[in-house]
DNA sequence: CATGAATGAGTCTTCATTCAT
DNA sequence: AATGAATGAAGACTCATTCAT
């Protein structure tokens, strides 16, 4: 019935992110995505099952993309100090160039009842899957500590990241949000680096 | 004319918890909350001013008590690694203890509008501000890097262990969450010792 | 039980009349007035039935005097034409010392439910009996026109005095009352009087 | 927003008078009117903004036809006494006709809030000043006596009136409201009249 | 007599979703 | 495929009244 595809799909999920952006989650009636989108309300349901459909599409559709784009900037990056490095800036360049999605995944999103967080959840996996297999690298290449445990690790890693946006996001992107991927790339190394690696990375 | 105190009133905001607890932030209504507590509907708004206040409370009256603890433990705390690790213990500890109240601050407040969510993050900010001591703290005395961004350092503090709660909580507490904190501990203290400190620290 | 009297009676009639006047009729809660009147909400139902006994009570008490006092006004004068003189300028001075109760009883107790305005009718039947008499008495002296209908007579009486005492407190009392007695007696007295009598009062 | 046209727009402004007129004006919620109406709660949104809107707009609708329908009436009018005559007649024919309009405009109308009595008050000047023109064009052509101050005249006029139409519907139409009409008329004009025109009117 | 904390019935409005065209 | 008018379920809050003290 709901066809995840055609222009009219992007223009409502585009919409989507405008109207939620501008309005917040809780003001973004259906009708106003529709308007916004171009298309009559119902129009919205020959593409989507329902309301919630939308906002997990939205979700699916961007964080596709945007774990896509880290893996991709992943490849030239020749160590595991580099992958990590290059993950962490890639994930904050994105937020930082499109601060309506940033708004909406960072805050809005995160206002919609439980069933619609567990299906970002299950999205998240694979950036999170993305962030474990890295871990892992680190800990079978010896750079990173073996008795890290990767599920913690991740957690933390992903925490922190999130956190920092977050923080970001809430103070209305007032500073530069980039330049902390340095620091907080050199924190998780710290943390992360085997203990004979440690003097090496200083 | 709403009373903050009273028998009632923390039998209200216990219903409360239960209630979001059970049913989830949505389907929470006053009528049910007050048939939890065992008075009337109307009675609620003798003690609260809407229904946002009722949410608003909870949070405080709760993490109020939350943070209190942690600094009472703290106190007993000689070195600045110890006040770190009970930080980090009793805050995952208090929340081992009462479900309900982790899944209402970890997932179920998180729903609400952005007015709620932002009367929650000045009440956080008491904790917040207590992590930014300790780490100042940590930086005078020597034990700390200097270089660290202390509020950067306090999103990774903050932003680490809630996402390692949040992640119990999704997982329906199927672990023990308190053994989490020995490694966060370490990871942590990792990142924030001074460059000299390493050593000593192992 | 409920005691029509005693120095709380009193200071409770006045208090509604203040309290209406001053926040209309959908906003004296009757805690509002029991407040004003330096009482306790239940202490209303020891001198008064409930809310709309509140209402009727007042405006009997207050029209009571409203009409007592035109009566005796009444008394000392010596033709029909200055009866009807006096009972219209007392009707406007009374109302016009007491902007409150003019602002009550034209305005806001008319915002009341059918069954206080009946009740509110009964008690102004006191007055339009008053109306209906001196009506007669001219007729029967033959000062007035014998063809005149008496009832219909009072309504225009009753209904022209009654609206240009609710203009002048809509127009919020910003031109004084009394004056308008005299043409309004004048316009009056032209359609009451016996044909034979017109040329004499001109 | 809300359309002010539409068959299902004259559908619930008739069934809300219906109601008021059967239920009284506190006990019409808008789903009972959405009833009578036969349409849905929501559609009664779809065609007023809010309840207030719907009595107001019953108002407006209904005394706009009132008005215009006094207008055209008087048009034929030869004579300045034929058309307060015809002024009079056409105001109590119609409400005569339309028992359910009588109740609701004279009695339940006028228990609603400050708000909408202010918009009531709008829309009636266009009555006022219909009586108004009235009484110029009568003082202007010598009919009526220059001294008769417009505005007090005119509130005689129309208090008056209103004041025999309400007591027959609180009389529950009993008797016919029309040939009140004559001796209404006969009464304003012995006052309206010129000096020198009240022998030629007799 | 007086208090005032507690009660609980009652209603307007929103908005996701449908379906006849 | 697209429309958009119509639907109708669902819930926070007020306030007159009671009654234990």
């Amino acid at each position: 019935m709901a066809k995840k595809r055609g222009q009219k799909y992007e223009k409502i999920i585009n919409a989507a992110v405008k109207v939620i952006a501008e309005n917040g989650y809780h003001h973004s009636q259906v009708s106003k995505i529709a308007k916004e989108a171009g298309v009559a309300d119902g129009t919205i349901y020959l593409y989507f099952k329902n309301k919630e459909d939308i906002l997990i599409s939205l979700f699916e559709e961007k964080m596709g993309f945007f774990v896509d784009y880290i893996k991709e900037k992943m490849e030239s990056a020749q160590t595991i100090e580099e992958k990590v490095k290059t993950m962490i800036s890639s994930h904050l360049e994105q937020l930082e160039k499109d601060h309506d999605l940033a708004l909406v995944t960072q805050l809005e999103l995160r206002q919609s009842n439980i069933s619609i967080r567990m299906k970002v959840n299950e999205v998240l996996k694979g950036y999170l899957s993305l962030i474990d297999s890295v871990i892992e690298e680190g800990k079978e290449s010896g750079t990173f500590d073996q008795a890290i445990d990767t599920r913690m690790m991740r957690q933390v890693i992903f925490g922190s990241i999130d956190e920092v946006v977050t923080n970001w996001v809430m103070k209305e992107h007032r500073y530069p949000l980039a330049p902390l991927g340095d620091s907080l790339h050199a924190f998780l190394m710290k943390g992360l680096l085997a203990p004979g690696k440690k003097e090496e990375y200083s």
